[in-house]
DNA sequence: TGACTGTTTATTGCATACAATGTGATCCCT
DNA sequence: AGGGATCACATTGTATGCAATAAACAGTCA
């Protein structure tokens, strides 16, 4: 959804700041599902004003994390472990239809493409890096499935899994050395045009990184959401 | 996402209405997709100030209306009648597998809420219920899928459809006529606990509704998109 | 002529003040 | 004491001004 900049290294404007430390304090606890956050509290809180607090708010709602009551403030929604087993049914879903649509239409330049992400990802080194060439992959074959709108749910799911990363810090990382065999597995199928077969492929990736989500989610609240 | 007020009748907000302002205008073809806005642009336009018109540039993002880049304006995605088959490929994708997860938790409470909610839209008389009660039905049958995050995306595009509906008046309505049999197919399967076919039976009612959706906005921009 | 740099301008990001609105409590009347 | 109207407060919605930033442009030096 959003284009980066070249080379960003930009300061993140105060939307960002309450995006970030809204995510971190609910995978930390400071929040649960049903805790109300009204405008002036979170502006006191993350010391900004009301207006790029008012954006946070409603950038949390579209992503699901609170949901906004007239006069009520902000509420959080529930967000467990199960909540996040949720959300890979979803992303995997959607992902899954891409791989299946993607192996449909692939030609020669979109394997191309595909194939020098996948090696530049195979050759990152730095974790951040690593994400970064992970999610372009993703990207990559989301726009081969030929229909934007679903690429653009995909890319809103990053985003998602993205904001949990930053907001926790470069903590759960070491994610990728069984997930270079699950991309090997995908792009091999995605070449021999089997939708079938991409689509599973796909599956399985995405079930492996919701086990590793959930078992890192499980140690950081340790009994206090289901 | 959003919950209904009891009785809204309420005056629409700024943000709303330069929401529905810029996708009537889009509707009618007043803007095609790479078209420019910027917020002072629109502020004038609606008579608003930028505030309410930022809010409203960036939930028309988050529907995929448009796409906010730093100083440039937003700039109008593509919007013709295969982007409008994208959107409902991705609407059938979500509610196919809602109604797959609800046929495999039925139980005798939640048949009897959907039983009562099809006799309402049975006995709707005026357009702007059926559409109300139509769309409760879609939503009980999304959240028994029982994983409220699918739930809140398939409310998403119903939101979607519904401010279409609502920036272009009541003009596309006769829609439910063949609804009815539709819904009553769905139900059916759902009750019988049969995943597949009522994945199936919803399949083919999208299908439906995007074939209305689509000539009705062949209609409306003739032959300015493609 | 062409590229580079400083300046100007357009545009967004943020803060503050104010208006509108809903909510809850209090107080009065019966 | 109970019910209803009223008032105070909490919260959101909107307008406006200013600051920060990036893009466009022109002017200069080789």
């Amino acid at each position: 959804m959003l284009v980066h900049p070249s080379i960003p290294s930009r300061k993140p404007s105060g939307k960002t700041r309450v995006v970030h430390g809204v995510v971190h304090g609910l995978l930390k606890g400071h929040w649960q599902g049903g805790d109300r956050l009204t405008e002036v509290e979170a502006a006191d809180l993350f010391q900004v004003s009301r207006t790029p607090v008012r954006e946070a708010l409603m950038e949390l709602t579209s992503m699901g994390i609170v949901e906004l009551r007239r006069n009520c403030g902000a509420v959080f929604l529930p967000f467990g472990c199960q909540d996040l087993r949720d959300l890979y049914a979803v992303r995997s879903l959607l992902e899954v239809e891409a791989a299946r649509l993607a192996a449909e239409r692939m030609d020669e330049s979109v394997i191309e493409t595909l194939r020098q992400k996948f090696e530049a990802l195979r050759r990152a080194k730095a974790p951040d890096q690593e994400w970064r060439l992970d999610r372009e992959l993703h990207t990559a074959i989301a726009r081969a499935s030929g229909n934007p709108r679903l690429a653009g749910e995909i890319a809103r799911y990053e985003d998602l899994v993205q904001t949990f990363r930053e907001a926790v810090g470069t903590v759960l990382s070491n994610i990728h050395s069984t997930s270079l065999s699950d991309h090997l597995r995908i792009l091999r199928k995605l070449k021999q045009r089997d939708s079938h077969a991409a689509g599973e492929a796909m599956r399985l990736h995405l079930a492996q990184a919701e086990q590793s989500a959930v078992e890192a989610l499980a140690k950081m609240l340790p009994g206090t959401n289901e």
